[in-house]
DNA sequence: AATCGTTCCTGATAGC
DNA sequence: TGCTATCAGGAACGAT
């Protein structure tokens, strides 16, 4: 289930390999999964690779394509497009630069077998001039492409994110914005469970229900308590909790949990998931007190927590 | 306005 | 074995 440092390391591969790189075909094999119309971006170089939230975002700019029969007269300017890609539960990005690389053929063959693309859950396929191709696989589809066409003049695209994506969100945990004074500010007016509050996007950006175990874990705060009951020094080490857990999601190239889902664009899966302190470790000792891990549902979500350090 | 319940979807698993 | 029911979960949406 990717989440801020799954996207980010997605991100990070994808980056490197597909900038300045002009796409050559975009095929939708579930139409469900990509919204828009996929065309447009046929014949577009891709400019950006960014993020925000859990939403990884491929900006792409397309030429006119020359007049036909030279009679056309108003003058045209590129088209800048925005793929928004969310992933959700089950999607992945798996980038090959030839059709051939089976560098995984070695790999158990589990559920999300990703030596032979296409496969039976993958949604869109893009192709680049270079001969590679980048699948969109996803076995639940509850994930989505989504095609925005923007103003040609809109440069900063940053500050009108927001607009782009059509969603409210919450700042981003690595920014300045995400401070203990906004965090008090949110957390004051609501009696939700702080991990309800943690989780949801139009608050903060990136954290879903991995990382915010984590961070209530590290910042020994129960997650189900209301958060306009957190003290100013719990609010500070949450804060600092949850930067820490997200930088070590990245540092270790994001989490493949139990449901085997997430993989970076090679294929690979991360390694977060070894260094869990308490997320899917249920019945299990706490690292910090010796105490056994218990599992709950809040708000729905699977919560992993230590009763006796967590208060 | 805030919060909760439902829905989307597929595969694993349990129970018979 | 083979069937059915249940469960997991991000976030949009509708209901309260």
């Amino acid at each position: 289930m990717p989440e801020l440092p799954e996207v980010e390391t997605i991100k990070e591969g994808l980056a490197k390999r597909i900038v300045g790189v002009t796409i050559n075909d975009v095929k939708v094999l579930n139409p469900k999964s990509f919204i828009g119309n996929h065309q447009e971006i046929i014949g577009g170089k891709v400019a950006a690779i960014d993020r925000r939230a859990k939403i990884l975002i491929i900006k792409t700019i397309s030429n006119p394509s020359p007049p036909v029969g030279g009679s056309l007269r108003t003058s045209q300017q590129s088209a800048i497009n925005y793929l928004l890609i969310h992933l959700k539960m089950t999607g992945q990005l798996i980038y090959r630069l030839k059709i051939d690389d089976l560098r995984f053929k070695n790999e158990n063959t589990q559920r999300y077998d990703v030596e032979k693309l296409p496969n039976k859950y993958t949604r869109a396929i893009i192709s680049f001039t270079n001969g590679a191709k980048l699948y969109f696989n996803d076995l639940r589809k509850f994930g989505w492409m989504k095609l925005v066409k923007v103003k040609s003049q809109m440069s900063n695209v940053k500050t009108k994110i927001n607009e782009v994506i059509g969603a409210n969100l919450g700042p981003e945990p690595f920014s300045d914005e995400f401070s203990p004074e906004y965090l008090k500010k949110i957390f004051s007016k609501t009696v939700r469970a702080i991990k309800l509050v943690l989780m949801d996007q139009e608050k903060i950006a990136g954290v879903g229900n991995i990382y915010a175990s984590e961070a209530l874990f590290e910042a020994r705060i129960l997650p189900t308590k209301p958060a306009k009951k957190l003290g100013n020094s719990e609010i500070q080490k949450l804060r600092e909790a949850i930067v820490k857990v997200l930088e070590k999601g990245i540092k270790y190239g994001g989490s493949t949990s139990a449901d085997e889902a997430y993989r970076n664009i090679t294929g690979e899966k991360g390694k977060m998931q070894e260094h869990f302190a308490v997320y899917e470790r249920e019945g299990g000792k706490c690292p910090r007190c010796g105490g056994m891990i218990k599992k709950i549902r809040l708000g729905g979500r699977g919560t992993y927590y230590c009763p006796k350090c967590q208060k």
